[in-house]
DNA sequence: CGCGCTTCAAGTGCATGCACTTTGGCCGCG
DNA sequence: CGCGGCCAAAGTGCATGCACTTGAAGCGCG
């Protein structure tokens, strides 16, 4: 990621320093989706001033990764449930692109790349969730970057991204042993120029990271803490066991990277 | 008309206003891919400070709509062939997914709105150019809106514009009385729930769009001019009108669409 | 004891100023 | 006559200051 650093066009840098930092908290979980990053921390934190936070948060948001309200501390985006499946709808129609447009062209090197990947996944399995998570997202991407198109690239990134996000809002523990077997038979599927089977794959995986995911609309995590509380608000017999103090919000004061 | 749209999400709406303008003004293809946009001038234009007409700029630059390069003015994006086909090959995916959302799920209303809109493109269609495709344009947004897939919207909205930019690239005078009919066609299928039927229709209909419309890489209008130069630095020998001289990236036959 | 109003601090919205970079013209030199 | 370097104008990069908005604590009133 190191790699095309300086290519001249894009904003000087420092904003899209701060937007992959922030890009990558977000995925890894470490910015829960809710979370507040005003812009005079993010400076701060980041050593610049809020002209150039503010225009970090401003791409963030085009992305839909933070949320932007008016006169309002920015807060990193909480998708709603329909969106979320919308996402994933809209996720598959994508990726599905970059595996016809990958099937059977794949390079020696390439290939060879993923499969490192996938082993850095398989290693990483007993780490953190988090690093799992941004490591799968990562395949997915690496996938379109091989695509050698930019928009499909932007495409791709942006919704993984935003994956990542509505798994840390609705989803349980996590479970990815499976994902990184399917992402070995893809690439085979796809180094094989087996695009139709390659294509139903990529369907299947992402199907069942979704279904496997997914947990029904029942408690959203970090959604609204109106939404957390609503079920005491209905009676007062034996709330279930939420560790969620009520008013001051667990956050404690701002929160930025970890 | 450009009144509302400001929820309270979205910056405050200065910006969003010339982020507007500026969108209308490329469809229009009032702004020639490659046009300047000095903040200071935008700024001026729009009777606000550089601080606004850059933060527009940048959320243009997010659209794929102008380009950025650093200590340099800012300019109206163009986009290579290559990404224009790539462009018009994820649109078609896009838009299949709104097909297939729509189909059989439009209420009388919206029918009655698709078509009150084709009859306004019918109605422009002596008018100049421009309004043909920005209304062309809108008639697949408003398709995308009517998903209410927030996600969606703004992928094919986005897209859409983009490729109004390939089409004032590579396209000819531009011809779309038949986009109008297959427009009416394909409301006609959505209406009536034949999904099958409407997607094959999307595809045709894109797939004409492209294929009409773009003009081989002959000579890209307002491209590089290097690229335009290229074949002339080989040889003095009478330099042909449409050969492919330089040896850059393949123009190769890709799979438009299945 | 609770409820609404006031007041204040945190935070954003935006303009402006200054430094740095790029560009293109001008001039002197070969 | 051409060529390469200097210089000013134009333009961006970024920080900072001030006005305005918002949320909430504090306070008086019922």
């Amino acid at each position: 990621m190191a790699r095309d650093e300086d290519k001249d066009n894009r904003v000087t840098d420092r904003v899209g320093f701060i937007c992959r930092s922030l890009r990558r908290a977000i995925i890894e979980q470490a910015l829960e989706p809710g979370a507040k990053l005003p812009e005079d921390a993010l400076g701060e934190r980041f050593g610049v001033s809020r002209t150039i936070a503010r225009h970090a948060l401003g791409q963030l948001a085009a992305e839909g990764l933070v949320e932007l309200r008016r006169n309002r501390i920015a807060v990193v985006a909480t998708p709603s449930w329909q969106e979320a499946r919308d996402t994933f709808d809209i996720r598959l129609g994508l990726e599905r692109l970059v595996v016809r447009q990958l099937s059977g062209r794949l390079t020696k090197a390439q290939v060879a790349k993923l499969q490192a990947h996938v082993d850095a996944e398989e290693e990483a399995r007993n780490g953190p969730d988090a690093v799992s998570i941004r490591l799968a997202t990562e395949f997915h991407v690496m996938l379109a970057v091989m695509t050698d198109s930019p928009i499909l690239i932007r495409y791709v990134s942006e919704i993984a991204y935003r994956c990542c996000l509505t798994l840390s809002l609705y989803s349980r523990p996590h479970s990815s042993e499976c994902a990184i077997s399917e992402h070995r038979a893809l690439i085979a599927a796809l180094a094989a120029g087996e695009t139709e089977k390659a294509m139903g794959m990529m369907d299947h995986h992402l199907d069942s990271v979704a279904s496997r995911a997914l947990v029904a609309p029942g408690k959203p995590r970090g959604r609204d803490i109106m939404d957390i509380l609503a079920p005491y608000a209905e009676a007062e017999t034996a709330p279930p066991e939420a560790g969620k103090a009520p008013a001051k919000g667990g956050a404690g004061r701002r929160k930025t990277t970890a």
